[in-house]
DNA sequence: AAGTGGCTCAACCGCAGGCGG
DNA sequence: ACCGCCTGCGGTTGAGCCACT
């Protein structure tokens, strides 16, 4: 017998949110909370909506403080940064975003972030990024195509997940330790038996950055910032801070070490994994 | 102006883990 | 120890929008 439904899927309205519907959720829960009880909530209300429904419409759109629109230039850093760390977990990379929920960081990298960091974007001004696909796609798959604008097969938050032991219950917890002390530097590295594009991008970030011997050592380390049992640690947020800061010193937000980049252009590492053009 | 394809993002789905009985 | 309920999470979907032809 399968799991029991959580509500009545025939009863149950779906799809978008009216502004009624919003408007007395968020009013019950300004004046009541939630209860500690999800399920039960749309029946006090009067709401044909499923409980998890409820719940996802109050943390990702109807919750105070909650941001929209463009992220900024540092909480893309913020989200780069965790995600090479720690890969899809972004129930954390959300808490390091004040306003920001993990729906709408999940959004905007699969949209956006992702391309960039995959290469879809060349940096401007120098030819290095397409001959570098060429040459990395043939050597790490000799019998493939040279098209680099492909789908992502499998993840990289599986190879994340496989080289910090995520792959079982025991191994999480085990990972959560070895995540803090994986730098930038150390993602890449062959032996794991991941997807072919994640090699692919652990190639041409390898090789960005024995182009720029400023940056060949790497972040630092990241400052552990969880239990093994998930939750945080005490002072996190102001580890995290001092590391981001540290971060800065070898990857300047603005000015600083810059990268030289074939045909004699530079930029720095920053805006070369995010592919701004300035 | 109409058709088409790509992109965005709100919402859904299913699974895993926590917790209380 | 086991079971069932509930919550939280991450992956996926699809409607609507927009740019391009």
């Amino acid at each position: 017998m399968g799991r029991a439904p959580c509500c009545d899927k025939a009863t149950v309205k779906k799809g978008p949110w009216s502004p009624e519907e919003d408007a007395k959720l968020k009013a019950y829960i300004d004046e009541n909370g939630t209860g500690g009880n999800w399920i039960a909530l749309p029946q006090k209300i009067g709401l044909k909506r499923c409980g998890k429904s409820c719940r996802l419409r109050w943390l990702n759109y109807l919750r105070p403080n909650i941001k929209h629109g463009d992220f900024t230039e540092e909480e893309e850093h913020i989200i780069c940064s965790l995600y090479i760390s720690i890969g899809s977990r972004w129930s954390i990379i959300a808490a390091q975003l004040p306003g920001r929920t993990d729906n709408d960081i999940k959004n905007y990298w699969n949209t956006k972030l992702k391309k960039k960091l995959l290469g879809k974007r060349a940096p401007h001004g120098h030819s290095l990024a397409a001959a570098d696909v060429v040459e990395a796609e043939q050597q790490l798959n000799p019998s493939a195509g040279a098209s680099y604008d492909m789908p992502v097969p499998g993840s990289f938050e599986e190879r994340s997940a496989s080289k910090l032991g995520f792959g079982s219950p025991a191994g999480e917890a085990a990972g959560v330790a070895s995540t803090v002390e994986m730098s930038s530097g150390s993602m890449v590295g062959a032996g794991f038996g991941y997807g072919h594009v994640d090699e692919l991008y652990d190639f041409l970030y390898n090789k960005q950055l024995a182009t720029a011997g400023a940056f060949q050592g790497g972040v630092p380390p990241l400052p552990e910032l969880q239990c093994p049992d998930g939750s945080a640690v005490v002072g996190a947020d102001e580890k995290f801070s001092t590391w981001m800061a540290s971060c800065d010193h070898y990857v300047p937000t603005t000015g600083g070490q810059q990268l030289q980049l074939q045909g004699g252009n530079s930029m720095n590492l920053q805006d070369f994994v995010l592919g701004y053009d300035q």
